[in-house]
DNA sequence: ATAAGAATACCAATAATTGGGTATTGATAT
DNA sequence: ATATCAATACCCAATTATTGGTATTCTTAT
């Protein structure tokens, strides 16, 4: 294990679980809870100030939808680790942009682990993920998507291979964080690449 | 050929070609334009009054981006035959919702005899396309593809079969006239199936 | 009561996407 | 000058989507 302690940070309306959540992470070692809020706004607005994060911990009720899938957009470094801490039933899907979700329910041996792996591989996995603006081409990539066109005709249009076509979807998936075709579409609409009425 | 005169409905501004398409079609015999409009929005004020159509010719310029999307349903009668007359350049995929695509600059033997081919076929397709109302489950399983999720999630989120998913999104094509996954998630947006800011 | 529609389920074949890579070239920045 | 990035292209394996069918059950309307 790292000698180093991950500074982590929990957003929890309910005390008695972020409680738990520091207590059973700081019993561990290799955790710090530096910062308990009990909204994501109040965490919003003083994140700033904030030391650099390696774990964020929230309960994904304090978010909007919207916010849910662009969590990774509005936390403040990008190579910080969400986790939902779920209590209940959840959309599976709805948390997908979560690096990791655990149930209140499960024993915190397995939380911990899971979280060893993470930061773990953080490490690596930064170095992947860090760049989040599209290039003018992928964004060219990412329009003929959001028609509807496949892989394809794509590159039929654009005058490319296929496999490049594939190749900037990864890289598009990479950066945004969006597998599904309705997503990117969604995010191509959102993000003023096409214009829904014209679409 | 059929001794029946299909009647046709042009939509253009250019009188000119408008003129060119009417002597063309009806030098031919069995078409008759029974009516020339020199804009979409004129047509779509009086076509109540219209009797049945069975082909429009029309220049998709007069058109915006959505109702190109929605042609099939702006138009009374949904058996009826929609060409796009196309001057210059324009994009392939804007156009896939027209039954036939006609350059002005092509021969006038050939646009007659892709129109025949059309409504020789038509009492045939007429069948397939008739319905275009989607059923609630249908609605249902095309906002959970406008989520992006794949078929297999869909099927465990509403305890059906995959097979039964497939088959939803076969007839939701079918009636749509929408094969891809970003245009069916543009039009479960437009028609407020879904909520793009929650999305 | 019979036809039609909606919802369900299955089969098979083909097409397309996804995710794991590697690699080259040209431009740009330290 | 050397490292990084963007754009290009290819490979492979696995998964998912698409499209063509058929078929059963239940409800509703003629």
């Amino acid at each position: 294990m790292k000698p180093y302690s991950n500074k982590v940070v929990i957003i929890e309306p309910a005390e008695i679980i972020s409680a738990g959540l520091k207590s059973v992470l700081e019993e561990e070692g290799s955790y710090n809870v530096i910062k308990i809020y009990n909204s994501f706004s109040h965490f919003k607005n003083v994140w700033r100030e904030e030391n650099e994060v390696d774990i964020i911990i929230l309960n994904p009720k304090s978010l909007r939808y919207d916010e849910l899938e662009n969590i990774k957009n509005l936390v403040p470094y990008r190579d910080t680790i969400i986790v939902a801490i779920i209590s209940g039933v959840y959309n599976e899907n709805s948390l997908r942009f979560f690096d990791l979700k655990m149930s209140i329910d499960a024993p915190s041996e397995s939380l911990i682990k899971e979280l060893d792996n993470l930061t773990k591989n953080r490490t690596d996995s930064a170095k992947t993920d860090e760049h989040n603006e599209l290039s003018v081409r992928e964004k060219e990539i990412l329009v003929e998507v959001a028609k509807g066109l496949t892989n394809k005709e794509i590159a039929d249009t654009l005058n490319i291979s296929v496999h490049t076509v594939i190749t900037h979807r990864k890289n598009i998936s990479k950066k945004t964080g969006i597998n599904s075709i309705s997503g990117l579409t969604v995010y191509a609409i959102i993000n003023k690449l096409v214009d829904i009425s014209k679409l």
